[in-house]
DNA sequence: GCGACAG
DNA sequence: ATCTTGTCGC
């Protein structure tokens, strides 16, 4: 079973990755496409080692009012992950979970604005994982990193945006205190109208509340996750929210 | 050849 | 992302 994974992992062909990037680049739209936004659904991923040494990933989609920003619902899976991490090519290692727990969400809510974890078009080929999402479920996305992956800064007025080889923004950078994120769009949406609205979303610590609450989920998840051998995904036990318990998202 | 490099 | 000891401060 380590060495189906280990087949996979060698098989995975950065040329084609490339390719489908470039497809997904495409494809994204980066003016203000979006509605009323009334649910904003936040993504994220956490890893933990298995016990051969797999990384098995847990994926949580959380669903949260706006503005009130109140949790929703949550969806929340776990599977064995046999892509590695490369820089550039995240959405292939996060997408196998993160897909599933979206999919499911969509289900129960009607979300319109996602958060994901990590950069939109601020990418090398314009396609982040908050791009990917987008265009793959056809729905407003923002990607939001804690650390730059591509573009350089420049000054624009009182604020700081990062740009591409010909000088087109690509993302904005949000400074609070002594650090700062970094703001993208995915999908269906511009670059001033993403760090506009991740700035409504700012409450508590450095991550706008529905990343900060979908990161606050994954890491607790991943505690009760016991083993997992095969790459199925397997449904996970999710907190309830909405009406009576909410208190659970409060760490 | 030498850095840079989301999570 | 994850691992991981000690330390600073409310």
């Amino acid at each position: 079973m380590l060495e189906a994974c280990r087949l996979v992992r060698n098989l995975f062909a950065t040329a084609k990755a490339y390719r489908a990037q470039r497809w997904i680049a495409e494809h994204a739209l980066v003016e203000d496409r979006y509605g009323l936004v009334r649910v904003v659904a936040g993504l994220d991923v956490a890893y933990k080692r298995g016990r051969h040494g797999e990384d098995v990933g847990v994926g949580v989609a959380v669903a949260l009012s706006y503005p009130s920003l109140k949790p929703l619902a949550c969806e929340a899976l776990a599977r064995v992950i046999c892509v590695p991490y490369v820089p550039g090519l995240l959405a292939f290692r996060e997408m196998a979970v993160l897909a599933p727990a979206l999919a499911r969400l969509l289900r129960r809510v009607s979300v319109d604005l996602v958060l994901v974890d990590g950069h939109g078009i601020a990418h090398p080929r314009r396609a982040g994982i908050a791009t990917h999402v987008g265009v793959v479920f056809d729905i407003p996305s923002i990607g939001v990193a804690k650390k730059r992956l591509y573009g350089r800064e420049k000054a624009v007025g009182d604020k700081t945006l990062l740009v591409d080889d010909g000088g087109r923004p690509i993302a904005m950078i949000i400074e609070r205190g002594r650090s700062r994120i970094y703001v993208s769009p995915g999908h269906r949406i511009s670059v001033e109208s993403s760090a506009r609205l991740v700035k409504t979303m700012l409450k508590r610590g450095r991550l706008p509340e529905p990343t900060r609450v979908a990161d606050s989920l994954t890491k607790s998840l991943k505690r009760v996750v016991g083993e997992i051998s095969c790459c199925d995904p397997v449904s996970l036990r999710t907190p309830q929210c909405g009406s009576n318990s909410r208190n659970i998202f409060s760490s």
